[in-house]
DNA sequence: GTCCGCATGTAAGGTGTTACATGATTCT
DNA sequence: AGAATCATGTAACACCTTACATGCGGAC
């Protein structure tokens, strides 16, 4: 996951380690975090993967700037170009970075996404018919006032992804100007 | 994490490992899943701490019940007592047991939190003007429409939590019945 | 001259997943 | 009889965090 941040990163040009964890916390840092000990860790990994390319500036501190090679780009599309999925965010991390897709996959995944959205949304709906005509039955609902909550801020929650992953269908379409259209 | 969900889980009575997967799963399950090669070694472990109870049923399978000791429950009322922070869906998963939290510390709890999230907002929104401030001086701001989105989505999700919570906070008290003061 | 921000890195530990391995019971 | 579900558990691996360790350069 790291890996494909920090490739996703560098397509913005070459960076030291330090840099690349801030432009993380600053821009996707909402949702997703990284800390230097798995970061510096990811770009050695990353230097002999071939994937990035770190040279040492010369400049005084022991300073280095890490720049993508070609292969890293390919794995980035690779990884940006997958179906969205709702793990642990995920689908926040590659929507970030989907300028870079090609507007035809861009499209066919926001649209399968937001699809599989609806039907989480439908399901998440039925279960709470079902709970609201349990929770009549009970002597005192108040007692489990917060367990249900978390139901109305599931749908809440579902509903306000949906209604912005539909927000971003509706944007004009735009061809990536450094992604391509492989995998 | 999940040894607190599991002792929270095991508060409704005894369970098997198999029955404490399935209620995670139909219950918290829209934002945290435990596998079974996380649940059992926990299972374990709690056993060992005398956090819980495991005791074979003779009942055919080699299925076992585990039943939550006094001691367990002290630790999940202390971890439920704990602040909340945002930390990776840490908040839902203890709201979801706050019906166990006495009603006073809950309020508390509750208060710092909307405060802390309005705090989040207020920034957000900062960050969001500068950005569109910045915005406005490219050529093609189309071209990071998604990136952009994100802070959208950011800011959304937010007033989501945000506006629940303050929901919560007009929930009419109701002391547990089973939970304590303590800690 | 001291503190803060820049800069890199390692080691230990925590936490979890996936895949594997096994077997009983219930439903059709 | 076979499939699905119930039921428990281990081993390998992935992945990340915290704490530690070190040092340069600029600001005040």
């Amino acid at each position: 996951m790291i890996d494909d941040v920090i490739l996703g990163i560098l397509m913005e040009g070459p960076m030291s380690g330090y840099d690349i964890k801030r432009t993380i916390d600053q821009s996707v840092g909402f949702f997703y975090s990284a800390s230097f000990g798995s970061l510096y860790p990811a770009l050695k990994r990353l230097d002999e993967q071939k994937l990035i390319e770190g040279e040492e500036t010369g400049s005084s501190k022991n300073k280095k700037l890490y720049t993508l090679r070609p292969e890293g780009r390919d794995r980035f599309l690779a990884w940006l170009a997958e179906p969205l999925t709702r793990a642990r965010n995920e689908h926040m991390l590659k929507i970030f970075f989907y300028d870079y897709l090609n507007a035809e996959l861009r499209r066919g995944r926001l649209q399968s996404f937001s699809g599989q959205l609806q039907g989480e949304l439908h399901h998440l709906r039925a279960v709470q018919e079902i709970v609201d005509r349990e929770t009549e039955e009970l002597e005192d609902p108040g007692a489990y006032a917060h367990r249900l909550s978390v139901l109305t801020y599931g749908l809440r929650s579902l509903e306000t992804v949906l209604n912005w992953v539909q927000d971003l269908q509706q944007l004009p379409v735009n061809q990536p100007s450094k992604g391509t259209d492989e995998s």
